[in-house]
DNA sequence: AGCATTGTCTGACTTTAGTCAGAGATCGTT
DNA sequence: AACGATCTCTGACTAAAGTCAGACAATGCT
């Protein structure tokens, strides 16, 4: 009754009939629920047919359906894709934004109610995106982005809070040198982001400089995301990148209140070198050939 | 994107899939999916038919094919409820006990996969109870039960590891009055247990004395359950319980190590009243009448 | 004993979901 | 220009799920 397994097993109704639930509240929209996926799932950006059969798991003969018969209700519209030709992309009409909205509509008033409804909502929140994180772990997607970008600053963010607390004497990003967006986009340097359906739960700068190196800045990664190896898998990226950019020196710097940053450094190749800027905050550098 | 309402849709997507992939593997076993539900309903002690229907949402007519298919397949039988023909009651076969147990395994398997993959195993699973609590509170049944069940017992082990705990000088049960199990069954008394999904989460009892008084004692919730308000209804049913007794009056006692029951009890109409007894434990003492 | 109610079952459907083969158009490559 | 590969679509299915009316037996209540 108390074991790890039962309570996996106890979790598992538990979500299956809130999802139940949601589903439910989605045919009282008239439509089936086939139908209803393949809307969202456009309204929701994927325009591309051939990629929204894929992410739905349809058989291409059920989707052609679903797409006219979407069609026939004046929901969307198809398209050939302008570089092939037999591909084909769908948009939603204005009545098929509106229905898209309704659905959206659903979903969030769920969501809202769930959440007006239990008070430990900074508890819930996250252990919702501790579990999220777990279960979509081998889903995330690390793309490099423009680090002005909203995603790019969301982890810019919960980078410097955390320091902030992590750090005694607090962390004030002014004080250190915040590189400028230009160094971290090629092909400067580049900015790596992890996704994990659509929420940004970790990042890496490559920072060009002029002098003969590249620098590793700002790794980061969500504390719903710890535990998953995505700091190596950032690292690697960023890595990749920089082999990409014929960059053939990297080296960072951090600091001895990230214990966990100093080993992962250690056991991928990084050697410990003497500080080779005066930037306040770090005391411990790295440099890395590749 | 990282407002909560797309942190909880995100968790939902998150989970839609993970529940989609048990269904599949339950599917590799050969059978419908409401074929396999019926059986692991049954398999989990939900003998009565109808219960089973109203647990899975479920048509009588589509229950009843859905039954005759599990018997054709040698897995279940059905008998007429004992007190009352027109129910009918299904119990598993020889043969449909190895086929549940085959679903267990599928389920087991899977929970501890998820388990191994992932190495913030406590909290995990502190998130998942915490989840499914709130998920399930209006599930949350409290029904009167005997102090000796299973469920009962339970509950009042974590109540004494609690206390254990929180104490100080630490808890043991033979130095406290220890109600005997006869105080607390009608006509006498009470025990009242919160069950969400088959776990007990909480629990109260309403013990007869001849003083002319009820003492509630035992009030207990478990620490997932937490902040959904499930105190005070324990505490309402208790009273409605005492109130089908005939009892006029209630006294309980507690600790100021337990801040947040005192509070409860001041919020709903209890006012403090001098030490009655000589438990060593209890340091306040609480009387309301009904 | 009579009558409405309850619980299950059967028959006769409809709707959704999913499968499979093949047609027709388009694309990339040679 | 020819060929095989790719993408979507249609037709022709099957399987699963769900709906609804009514039959039938047992029960509770007057």
């Amino acid at each position: 009754m108390l074991d790890p397994v039962s309570r996996v097993r106890r979790f598992n109704r538990a979500v299956t009939s809130a999802v139940g639930a949601l589903d439910t509240s989605f045919l009282g929209r008239g439509r089936p629920l086939g139908a209803a996926r393949v809307l969202n799932a456009i309204g929701h950006g994927r325009s591309d047919i051939g990629d929204v059969r894929d992410y739905l798991g349809l058989d291409s003969g059920l989707m052609s359906r679903l797409l006219r018969s979407l069609e026939d209700e004046g929901l969307i519209e198809t398209h050939a894709h302008e570089d092939d030709a037999r591909r084909r992309v769908a948009s939603l009409t204005r009545a098929g934004k509106r229905e898209f909205a309704a659905y959206e509509a659903l979903s969030n008033t769920q969501a809202e109610g769930f959440l007006a409804r239990n008070s430990q909502r900074e508890a819930l929140l996250a252990a919702m995106d501790l579990i999220a994180s777990a279960l979509t772990r081998d889903r995330i997607a690390l793309t490099e982005m423009d680090p002005r970008s909203d995603g790019a600053r969301y982890c810019l963010g919960e980078y410097y809070a955390e320091l902030g607390r992590r750090f005694k004497q607090g962390f004030d990003v002014s004080l250190s040198r915040d590189p400028d967006a230009k160094e971290m986009r090629r092909p400067r340097g580049s900015f790596i982001v992890a996704m994990s359906d659509m929420l940004p739960i970790g990042c890496v700068g490559l920072k060009g400089t002029d002098h003969g190196y590249a620098e590793i800045k700002r790794l980061w990664v969500a504390p719903s995301a710890r535990g998953l190896g995505l700091g190596k898998r950032l690292m690697d990226t960023a890595e990749d990148a920089a082999r990409s950019l014929d960059i053939a020196l990297l080296r960072l710097d951090t600091n001895s209140a990230l214990p966990e940053a100093g080993q992962l450094y250690r056991t991928t190749g990084w050697r410990e070198i003497p500080r080779f800027n005066d930037d306040p905050y770090p005391d411990l550098f790295f440099e890395k050939r590749l």
